[in-house]
DNA sequence: GTCTATATCTCGATAGAC
DNA sequence: GTCTATCGAGATATAGAC
């Protein structure tokens, strides 16, 4: 994991365990001193580096944002089928989440509107097409050739992201039914992929007009 | 709304703007002054009536959560088709997101474990069979009419959770791009049920032998 | 029950030595 | 750059009048 900027050894342990904090205890809940016991420095370290608790979280909450956005921006790719689509987009976002957690998600309630569009603007002129104009693309293409259904794009999109994030949210009461699930991990996070891609592709698909009620 | 035990009128008042307080802010970030103020009484007053943050903070925790149970619980119901019991479902659990927010999903991960497994058992001897065993029941007979395909319960459990929670996650987001998208609040919401039910029904549904690849 | 006033505490932030 | 010590703001919590 890099960094927005050029940061030093110690600096970048800071940084890092800033994200694990805020992911952990939002903004408010976030303490400094946490962050120092982390890394195993003083509360006045992180202080030199990043001035103060606001613009730490300002800090956390770019990197995050960008690589939310950059991530996204870049499992939407072409393939042949939207099969292929949906499988790399789920693929890469579901890694994404589970690097970082649900937290980037829920950041964005935090934030006050300007703020969140003036980053979102942005980032958009760093990266081109936003996501949902790529996704479009993708979706109204598979739409043409007559692979899938013709759905609303934003509907869709928010039904994909919602069954990959649902995941993270829950997983502290998945835990609960099942106390190993947190060693299984990774095996869970691979079950879930597969499910997503199946249960959505099938109800996207296009069967023809006699199988459609 | 109710509250889960008996109170007096001001008290209840105090109760539902702690409810609004912690949603808006988590536990941490939620002031007892706001409360107040929000009440149009005094700090004092709700230490008066709560205690303390702490004990406040349980209480709406308690109340969010078995409503939420109870919720989930009673919206799975028989009905002929399975069609309409995931229809009833997505219209009562999005509902319950309406009124409440996302938070007391969200406040699950603020409970540590022992806390919320005591919570989870108590509820569960109030409604009988947990959500999850009465969710498997109307599935497994939809599969053995030959209505649904045989998919994992838990899974598809999980991804209609996650398609209706994320609306309300990806709200404040919806509104960058959509300045009046909540003053089409209801509007949206009901958009999405449909959406919500059609998606995953589809994706459920049974095509036979030849249409499944 | 409800208020004002105040005590207590937590935490972010800074000063200053090294 | 990194630490110790401390200040001061802001929040929770309590005491005590009414």
């Amino acid at each position: 994991m890099q960094g927005p900027k050029e940061y030093s050894e110690k600096e970048e342990k800071i940084f890092r365990a800033a994200i694990e904090e805020f992911a952990e205890n939002g903004k408010q809940g976030a303490r400094m001193h946490a962050i120092a016991d982390h890394v195993g420095c003083n509360k006045a370290l992180v202080h030199y580096y990043f001035r103060n608790k606001e613009r730490l979280y300002e800090e956390v909450f770019d990197f995050l944002f960008s690589r939310f956005f950059i991530t996204v921006h870049n499992a939407i790719t072409d393939a042949p089928t939207f099969e292929e689509t949906l499988t790399r987009f789920v693929d890469e976002f579901t890694d994404f989440l589970e690097e970082f957690g649900p937290y980037p998600i829920l950041m964005l309630k935090e934030m006050d509107m300007d703020s969140k569009k003036k980053r979102f603007e942005r980032i958009k002129e760093q990266t081109g097409m936003g996501p949902m104009s790529l996704f479009r693309e993708k979706m109204e293409q598979a739409v043409e050739r007559g692979e899938i259904r013709d759905l609303d794009v934003r509907q869709t999109f928010m039904s994909i992201m919602g069954e990959c994030t649902y995941l993270f949210i829950a997983f502290p009461v998945l835990s609960l039914s099942n106390p190993e699930a947190a060693k299984h991990k990774k095996e869970i996070i691979e079950e879930r992929k597969q499910h997503i891609i199946d249960l959505i592709y099938n109800g996207l698909k296009n069967k023809g007009l006699n199988n459609r009620q």
